[in-house]
DNA sequence: TCCATCATATAACATATGTGAGTGCGAGGC
DNA sequence: GCCTCGCACTCACATATGTTATATGATGGA
């Protein structure tokens, strides 16, 4: 039953069957837990497994020699945090545990085996890469076209819509367990203009933010304002 | 013979039997040409077959109502520009063609078919999509973090990389058939200071470019410049 | 041959965002 | 109960990049 999220998540493109659901289950070998700030997986690593976030925020990064960091993607409960590792092999950025991680471990044997086996979980397994490929496509277009703010609401935003996916929100209120320096890197803002921008998001009722708990105030303008619509997502069902 | 670039690419990555080439160019139903500046695929579109490029040069791109663009991914020979949509259903972007571009057409049901049949090279196709997403994470990180400049340099260098490994370098010169707003669409930059980047570019002996022919006149420094490690492009070959 | 069009190039100016420094608060260690 | 330490927050200032406008030259159509 540890493989729940995943199931949850995969479920949202397409029925699984009864074998299907059994075969991924028992893809996993182990569950591992990964403490906050430490490395689930390290750049330049050549996995031999890879892990399946069950509990916990984890980012995807990539640092520059002077210490300059940026981070590529930040992942939730049902994430594969580095599935691509089954076939990239070298991981070309770390992953970190943002939060206390709980994680289900895969070997790479079994994912072989399914590809062998069960082409339609394959052809699911390689749908949630792509969603990856298109959530980058989104903050690349996020990154070099839309403002500090309108990038930040429109993150926030999408962070809402796949928390709620694996059922991780209450209400309007997400966790957001990410300081404003992580922050800054996930946007590829100054941790300074990260807190103007967050100012600006409360004075305007858009946001609350204290602590770990965000809430989404007013979430048409909040839309509006990071210019966001959520197909990119593939949140819908359909066959594959 | 027309899937020639293709092979030539997943070949980079691992070998191919006899077989697994023959399947794939029997799975090309169509040669499409397309001319410069026209959509290969429409966003929001729902294709039933994917486009492989053999030659031109393809765009993907995303535009925001009030017009402005966002390219998140320049195509050359070899590359299969929406092989995704066989999965994700629902184009999230436009693929443009940049120059008159000759395409190989694959069908979604032979794609099908490749998967449930050819296990190895459907790891191969799942591969090139996950190239295509390292890709987007290195750009992300350049956009994030890089100045301008070297954002630029090395977007240059990444493009010279993947035009060699499809034998479409000439020395140390390619072919560049971008306009600078369209290289500004690309970095997220003004075409003014597209301009301005260029300019240093050249000064400091960097390259040439003249028409379409840009000309690496210093690998070394250009690589410096633009912090470029080619590692994240998977050019070596690997057994998957 | 002329004209319209488009791309490159440059200038003057505006502004979004970065930098460096410093304050204050709260949590955790001893 | 004190002392760090990390983090949020703010200020003054620096600068990279955007904006608007204009000139120039190449190209292709009528």
């Amino acid at each position: 039953m540890s493989g729940g999220p995943l199931l949850l998540k995969l479920e949202q493109h397409d029925r699984l069957s009864d074998e299907e659901k059994r075969v991924l289950e028992n893809a996993i070998s182990r569950i591992r837990v990964v403490e906050a700030d430490e490395d689930i997986v390290h750049e330049g690593d050549h996995p031999s497994e890879s892990n399946l976030l069950l509990d916990g925020f984890a980012a995807r990064y990539k640092i520059f020699s002077n210490g300059r960091r940026q981070i590529t993607a930040i992942h939730v409960p049902g994430d594969f945090v580095d599935l691509h590792s089954f076939l990239l092999r070298a991981m070309d950025h770390g992953v970190l545990a943002l939060t206390p991680c709980r994680i289900a471990v895969v070997p790479h044997t079994m994912l072989e085996r399914i590809t062998a086996e069960h082409p339609h979980l394959t052809r699911l397994l390689w749908l949630n890469t792509l969603v990856d490929g298109a959530i980058h496509r989104e903050w690349l277009t996020a990154m070099g076209r839309l403002s500090a703010t309108a990038h930040m609401a429109h993150f926030i935003c999408e962070l809402f819509l796949r928390l709620n996916a694996v059922g991780r929100t209450d209400g309007d209120t997400i966790q957001l367990p990410l300081t404003q320096a992580e922050l800054g890197d996930t946007l590829g803002l100054s941790t300074v203009h990260v807190n103007r921008v967050l100012q600006e998001l409360r004075k305007e009722g858009l946001i609350r933010w204290q602590g770990d708990a965000l809430t989404i105030l007013d979430w048409e303008r909040l839309k509006t304002v990071g210019e966001f619509t959520p197909t990119y997502l593939n949140l819908q069902h359909e066959d594959r």
